[in-house]
DNA sequence: GCCTGTTTATGCGAGT
DNA sequence: ACTCGCATAAACAGGC
């Protein structure tokens, strides 16, 4: 069904912006949203969440302080509650955003009512693609792992947007997590039951969004591998030289077509995933992780990934997950963070922007007369590095969306996945 | 039955 | 025109 279809499309005229490249549109005049109220077709009822009011009501238990500062919890991804709070976006801040829109606007009064094209705002389709998203969720965990349904979670907890017509986008983000190689699947340890496995980013993963835009990838982050999956005549895996070290990026794999989606690559994930999981104990050919003689959680096993990967230990262990997110924080180094290596710096579309600062720093307050040169007519002044990038200074330097929502700062107009 | 996960198919926009 | 990344729909299977 294309009815959603054009519903992200620019305005004609609307585009144009001043270097803004794919920046095309206003963000003003998103009309074309899905209005407040959104008639969603489904709204299927999410557990700890409802549209609309629920959304309220996830914040204030989201926001019960969990994720930043806190993490406090034990278990960084505790199965039952771990939705709801481990990984709100809001970092534990349980700041409203006037900008937030309809969902809070019964809490927003202290300010003035949103006007109509800022409400409109919150429902704007984001600039990010699903995968963009849910590596972003993924980043923000303490853990760097997550459940489907807390991936979910975290999407509407920081984008209204998708508070409506969750049957459709959930579809593409399960498609997103299965498709990609970018996403592995981590089965949950033993003591950790709950439905569905644990999903974290591939540790090679990390260059998908240079210069840290979460707009676009660059290119496409996939396994090389050919044919370990069917065990070759002599019943042995054909790719015996570890999977995960032969994963590339599309553009540098060059043969495979894009749309044959082959998935004889998925074995690296399998791969990957098996080094973390205990039910697949570690084989040496798939991923050589340290092997422990015990399998921790899921969680530090993944750290356990990375960290190998990366020659390094990584410092955010998931049992500390107090130490929240040190990535976002900027407490790592760039180059020894998995998700770091190739952009570091503080893109206005990076995760940097919309989570971290969020979370560790409200001095920033944005000003909504700030925010609405960027949003509106900002934010053409800075070219950006490329597509839908804007320029680094974009006001959004210090300033953050303190309070919650991206909306608040970084986002400036759904365009991307118009369709 | 619902959720999770995989897979296939199709179409669009952007970049070349 | 072609490639690529992506969105979306849908069929299907397995688990709880």
């Amino acid at each position: 069904m294309t009815t959603m279809g054009g519903y992200m499309s620019a305005p004609p005229g609307m585009s144009g912006l001043p270097g803004g490249g794919g920046m095309a549109g206003s963000p003003v005049n998103v009309s074309y949203m899905n209005p407040g109220g959104g008639v969603s077709h489904h709204h299927h009822a999410v557990p700890g969440m409802s549209p609309g009011t629920g959304a309220m009501h996830a914040m204030g238990a989201a926001a019960g302080g969990m994720m930043s500062a806190g993490g406090g919890s034990t278990s960084p991804l505790g199965a039952q509650s771990a939705s709801m709070n481990a990984l709100t976006p809001y970092g534990g801040v349980s700041v409203m955003s006037p900008v937030y829109g309809g969902h809070q606007a019964n809490l927003g009064r202290a300010r003035e009512p949103p006007k109509s094209y800022r409400r409109s705002y919150t429902h704007a389709k984001p600039p990010y693609s699903y995968i963009s998203l849910i590596t972003m969720a993924l980043q923000q965990s303490g853990s760097k792992m997550l459940t489907l349904n807390e991936i979910y979670q975290w999407i509407m907890d920081l984008f209204p947007f998708y508070r409506q017509n969750q049957q459709r986008w959930q579809n593409s983000i399960r498609h997103s997590l299965s498709f990609n190689d970018c996403f592995i699947k981590v089965p949950r340890s033993s003591d950790k039951p709950g439905k569905g496995s644990f999903w974290a980013l591939h540790p090679d993963s990390g260059n998908m969004f240079e210069n840290g835009c979460y707009l676009r990838r660059q290119k496409r982050f996939k396994c090389e591998i050919k044919v370990c999956k069917e065990p070759a005549a002599g019943g042995k895996p054909s790719c015996e030289a570890g999977a995960v070290a032969s994963c590339t990026d599309s553009r540098d794999a060059g043969t495979e077509s894009p749309h044959v989606h082959a998935s004889p690559v998925k074995e690296t994930k399998r791969a990957a995933a098996a080094a973390a999981s205990e039910s697949k104990p570690l084989r040496a050919h798939e991923v050589s992780t340290t092997s422990p003689a015990r399998h921790p959680s899921p969680a530090l096993q993944t750290q356990q990934l990375f960290a190998h990967h990366h020659h390094h230990h990584h410092p955010n262990h998931p049992h500390s997950v107090l130490v929240h997110d040190a990535h976002t924080a900027g407490q790592l180094k760039p180059e020894h963070h998995p998700l770091h290596h190739h952009y570091s710096f503080n893109h206005p579309f990076s995760i940097n922007n919309l989570m971290s600062e969020q979370q560790s720093h409200q001095q920033h307050r944005m000003d909504l007369r700030t925010y609405d040169q960027v949003m509106g007519y900002g934010y053409g002044s800075t070219a950006g590095s490329g597509a839908l990038c804007m320029g680094p200074k974009a006001s959004f330097d210090g300033s953050t969306p303190a309070d919650t929502s991206y909306y608040q700062g970084v986002y400036s107009r759904p365009v991307m996945n118009s369709t």
